[in-house]
DNA sequence: TTGTAAGCGTTATCAG
DNA sequence: CTGATAACGCTTACAA
């Protein structure tokens, strides 16, 4: 299909040593023949056949993305900093969806493996993270994002939950809510976790009792979001809640159409504050509060990161943990 | 790293050959041996070199996939499909954001190139194809989606844009609406040439005038669909517009806005519809009416046309062109 | 049924 | 500075 080595150094009468050397620019090697060869390759179309430098070098600067699924709001974002990033850097990446499911996971572990990435950035689907250790065993370098993963010669990079749900509830509390709600994901997903833990510190540093009846966790969906907030609705006007922090924008957005349904005016009569940021977030019709992941600075990060750990030999980041600062958007719903 | 055939064969007492035969289920082998070697293959946790079978097979199970921009609401989806079906059929794919940029295209065209892909599905990211016809060349099997390429062993797959926007200005019509107007992207992408023509050809099929006052584009984007929109309710209330029909949802949704702004009441009083259905036209807040795309069976036909290209040595699908039906989605703005 | 050896397209080592 | 030649890890004729 295309001239391979072989075929240049026919044709130049030069050994394929020669060809290689000038085709990488070796120092040791005549300027002349150097430019001769070069030219030469240009006019045939040579093409370096990567899978047989890939062979030799051990090294195939390739690297692997594993992720949910692309097509939750907050992914593209970081796969697309991370691809950017990449690119830059010469490599390209891998896209696995692992659609939250351990097997997939860890048959798209297998996968790449194989075929040799040099380093890997993955999301975990889950906490349950004992075949994703298997895979560091290997020496392979891994960059895990959004959730941490404690491990020798891996690096964690997260946003920072606990206090972005600080964030977002401060910013209700300074504006004299006094009741507050929360409103949470999967249980046993530790994001949910984290968001709620940073709700009850916030509310306890600002001396606001902790009321289980305000506390609730569903699904992290819209319709998981709507469903609950139609239950604090019930409470009696004394106790209900006039303010409420969900553990993530969809559940946020649901909430915040209960509350409209109700006749109740946002942000006047109910605030509603999310987490993530997503996309609809800041449209002119939603304009939903919320706290920003740095989705970008993310994957730039995960990436850069990964890089060095490919280049020092692993020397650098050897069970690091990074957090990231999430940031508060305060719009049209608190 | 990992041990090899090599390793294996020693432990065995066989040959390579014989490990490898095993290995792949070669029909002329003990099954003995076989059941043997495999076992020690397990328990030594061989995990063969994809790159080096790679070069010598010839074939990498790898498809690129070439994308404008992954953070485009149209394409995570497409993305997704296309890799469930590449993951079903034992592919791995490169996601390559081209970034609307025709350098960095022809870039990832030839790094693809050299790491020996079997296939691309390429979204092109302008109407000049030049640099991708000289791909196909090379006999690499190409799938085009969203965008017709005319080339022998390449197939395109797009929606039927001019049946779209038919569908999509009959359903005003059918409302009664008399002055309908059209807000498109930028002129030079074939996309928006073709639900300007789905547009007329309604208008004409019903017997109403063409008015070029009623035609106005600008780029794709929401602010652009905002301004244009502006425009349009600047006319005296005799001439101005009593619905519109913009060449995607963020357009749409620019116009939706500005239409909102200006007191007047969607859908009694003016009615917008859209291209595309992303996913916050579907948001209870929006309801926006638009023409919805395929995107899922667009990824996974796209895949399996490549997978049978790859297979049947391209006969099958030299030069086609494929087109798939648009679905009228009628919310609340129409 | 198994072993031997050549070869996939590169790079790297070692003489010259 | 250049040329042979081995090696990367695997597959596949061809022999045995």
């Amino acid at each position: 299909m295309f001239p391979t080595i072989k075929d240049i150094a026919k044709k130049a009468s030069v050994s394929y040593a020669t060809v290689s050397r000038a085709l990488n620019n070796h120092p040791e090697i005549n300027e002349e023949t150097k430019n001769k060869i070069v030219k030469l390759a240009l006019e045939m179309g040579y093409q370096p056949n990567a899978i047989a430098q890939g062979l030799v070098r051990k090294v195939t600067k390739t690297i692997g993305l594993l992720i949910p699924d692309i097509t939750n709001p907050f992914f593209p974002e970081v796969a697309r900093s991370i691809e950017d990033a990449a690119f830059e850097a010469g490599y390209t990446v891998f896209l696995c969806n692992t659609n939250w499911n351990e097997e997939r996971e860890r048959h798209y572990l297998n996968v790449l493996l194989q075929k040799q990435v040099d380093g890997l950035i993955i999301a975990p689907s889950s906490e349950k993270v004992n075949h994703l250790k298997k895979v560091l065993e290997n020496k392979l370098k891994v960059v895990f994002i959004s959730r941490v993963v404690n491990h020798a010669n891996c690096t964690s990079i997260i946003i920072d939950n606990i206090k972005g749900a600080q964030l977002a509830v401060e910013s209700l509390i300074r504006k004299e809510h006094k009741k507050i709600a929360f409103i949470g994901g999967q249980e046993d997903i530790s994001t949910s976790r984290q968001r709620l833990e940073g709700y009850k510190l916030a509310l306890r540093k600002n001396n606001l009792a902790i009321k289980e009846d305000y506390i609730k966790t569903g699904s992290f969906k819209r319709d998981s979001g709507h469903f609950i907030m139609r239950e604090f609705l019930k409470m009696d006007a004394e106790t209900r809640p006039t303010a409420v922090f969900a553990a993530n924008d969809l559940l946020a957005l649901g909430a915040l159409q209960a509350v409209k349904n109700s006749g109740l005016n946002v942000p006047a009569d109910f605030a509603v504050i999310g987490f993530d940021d997503i996309e609809v977030a800041s449209l002119p019709e939603i304009q939903l509060s919320t706290v920003a992941q740095p989705k970008s600075d993310m994957g730039k990060l995960s990436f850069s990161v990964l890089l060095d750990m490919l280049k020092e030999g692993g020397g650098y980041s050897v069970g690091r943990k990074i957090l990231l600062d999430p940031v508060l958007v305060e719009r049209k719903t608190s």
